[in-house]
DNA sequence: CGAATATAGTTCACAGTTTCGACAATAGCG
DNA sequence: CGCTATTGTCGAAACTGTGAACTATATTCG
């Protein structure tokens, strides 16, 4: 009556493979061994991939031919012949947009996630302004490098899905992104990719990151509004019309303030850098500071008041935060925003309000090292990835 | 200085392909196209599989060896040869159990989802007593049945995930799951497997679900608690220790009433069938009902206090739909429990809600049909899905 | 100094796949 | 009966990874 079970049938997706989808799956696997852990030699690759020598050899020899890679110094071992080392051709390189509501800046980045240059421009208000400036910056970049670029990644806030039912979901910057990303294509005739920033910061970890195994990692952007990158079973969770994340507009509390999105008592109502100010003048009944920086100057000097307020934001926050290990357990939480520099404000308080009264398995939370940086960085992966993440 | 730029890396995983891998991957292509299809001709599958006929023949000729399919009947065109068509070996089936607080539900049901038979069983109140009585039912049936059996699939409430860190949250069952899981597996020899249900309901929804292009879908489970199964990118989001999807545990009021985890304001204490019950209670004024049906029915009799007790439900059951659609922004939600009997008096309110202050782009809502036969067919979505969903 | 040992990278015959064109089987229609 | 269309099969060709043998190169030890 038992039997014995051999083959199950997974979904391996709707597409059929040829005899060429395991060279495919191997090139994807041999670059992406050689990008994380370069530099490595032909035999690394093999023991890293389980492949044989020969098959890796032929693959390699692909991937310099079409000057992906390259051949550099050789190793050293106690003995045997020496191994050549392969990394990547640094002379590929990407162009990056990190595009604020303040400033913008531009920079070029190696496929390597090296910044070689960068520099911040402040666009003008004038939607049309802003974006002919924005390309005759990058026009300028392109012509003053003597490198190949493989395309340009634009990080923004908002969700630039192209789904013209909707229309972009990008509060607070009036110029449409999506006209920026056609009208740049035009200009330059290079790919150009975009990306919400948690999403970017996602790419950025995923890509960039030293952990083999991917884990299920949520990436948290608080900033004037609060959006969220989900990154689960090795992919982005984009949702329809990529609005999936918007964790900033789910209500926490019925009577709270509006919020622009149209509802009441959002969270990020209640833990966005807006909220911090907000409890900053109720507090004081000063008015309302210029800028988050001068709340987080203000309590890094001690000022009481300054730091009542972000010990209600971090509580907040904390709340949000179990709300997203509720709903999707990953590992870990990723925080991005001007909070993480100055996270001993924040850390503490957050992490108390997310252990209080949540579910066991809580994910370990950090704030994100250089988030500038890995937003520029986030351009090579928007470029490189084919949709796969 | 502008690049084409032919092919991209994607994440194909880390697992190499060998000259194999378009073996496995086609077939289990051509064969989930026959199991959702059925019948289908050699040529149907090759059509709707871009392969070509001549290796969908080599393909169908190793499912009928190994008895996965059959040759049924020829079709008949208007010219032609007429082809052979191919459908499930219905002789193959597994015994899919449905575990309830209340009920315990065991069945046979073949690879094609049909419920070949069923039988409902109470459980005493004792774990070990309840656990034997588990096992010999499913042995009575194993023994009244010449058929051969695939496994066994089980469907509970809470997270049966295997992690010995933490227990298994399977609140209000008093005996454990885990045990049943190991011992039934002795005592048949078969292969069991044990999913959560909500995510079974999602197996089913995917397996033997009409749609081609399977969508993001969440399915909410309103019971005595409210679990959801999230279904993105082709897989089951589990999260660590598969405790993914538990937003009835999200807090959605700072001071509502206790729940059973330890914090407070839990969105199912607001929208669960006990919150519908205490709303009874509360407007009412007389001693708690003893079931959820009989409020069902009191409302379906005109009560008009049951009617405003469900009216208080719906309104908290659509705020935290809400909320899932701005978490994951699936194009599908699909409500489970008791209320599918009267959704009549449920779904306006909610979809009202719902519709209240929301984010564009709001999924689509609907009532599970028969989920009990869902539940029932997740079974052989478990046994054959190899850990790929 | 030369042999032994060990490692890196290459070569080649072979087996597993899909593809594609050719072909046989089969049916309807004029 | 011949024409056309469709299904299913066959076989050569192309693509791929495997695995063993082989070359290249370095260190160590007698």
């Amino acid at each position: 009556m038992a039997r014995n079970s051999p083959a199950r049938f997974a979904f391996t997706g709707n597409r059929s493979a040829s005899n060429k989808t395991p060279r495919e799956i191997n090139r994807n696997l041999v670059f992406n061994l050689i990008r994380t852990h370069q530099p490595l030699s032909r035999a690394d690759v093999a023991r890293l991939s389980g492949l044989q020598r020969s098959t890796v050899s032929l693959i390699v020899e692909i991937l310099i031919r079409e000057r992906w890679i390259l051949e550099g110094s050789t190793g050293r071992l106690p003995r045997g012949r020496r191994p050549t080392f392969l990394h990547l051709n640094d002379q590929r390189a990407v162009v990056a947009l990190d595009i604020h509501t303040s400033q913008t800046t531009i920079a070029v980045v190696d496929m390597g996630g090296k910044i070689l240059a960068q520099n911040i421009v402040t666009l003008p208000e004038d939607p049309g302004k802003a974006v002919v400036t924005i390309i005759r910056e990058v026009k300028k970049v392109l012509a003053n490098n003597g490198r190949s670029f493989d395309g340009i990644g634009i990080s923004v806030p908002g969700r630039p899905e192209p789904n013209p039912a909707h229309p972009i979901f990008t509060p607070r910057i009036k110029w449409s992104v999506l006209n920026l990303q056609t009208r740049l294509q035009r200009a330059t005739g290079l790919r150009v990719k975009m990306e919400n920033v948690a999403n970017g910061c996602v790419l950025s970890e995923v890509w960039f990151g030293d952990s083999d195994g991917v884990h299920d990692l949520v990436v948290v952007n608080v900033s004037d509004g609060i959006g969220a990158g989900i990154f689960v079973n090795g992919r982005i969770l984009r949702g329809k019309d990529g609005m999936a994340g918007e964790f900033g507009h789910i209500q926490i509390e019925s009577d709270g303030p509006p919020c622009a999105c149209g509802g009441t008592g959002c969270w990020e109502s209640f833990a966005s850098n807006r909220a911090g100010l907000r409890y900053y003048q109720e507090l004081s009944g000063k008015p309302m500071l210029p800028t988050f920086d001068s709340l987080l100057r203000l309590a890094q000097a001690g000022d009481a008041i300054a730091i009542s307020a972000i010990e209600k934001m971090s509580q907040y926050l904390g709340r949000g935060l179990r709300m997203i290990a509720a709903a999707i357990a990953p590992t870990e939480i990723v925080v991005v925003g001007e909070i993480t520099n100055a996270w001993y404000l924040f850390g503490p308080t957050i992490e108390a309000e997310m252990k209080h009264n949540s579910l066991p398995g809580l994910p370990r939370l950090r704030p994100s090292v250089e988030a500038s940086t890995a937003r520029l960085r986030s351009a090579v992966a928007m470029v490189m990835n084919e949709g796969s993440i």
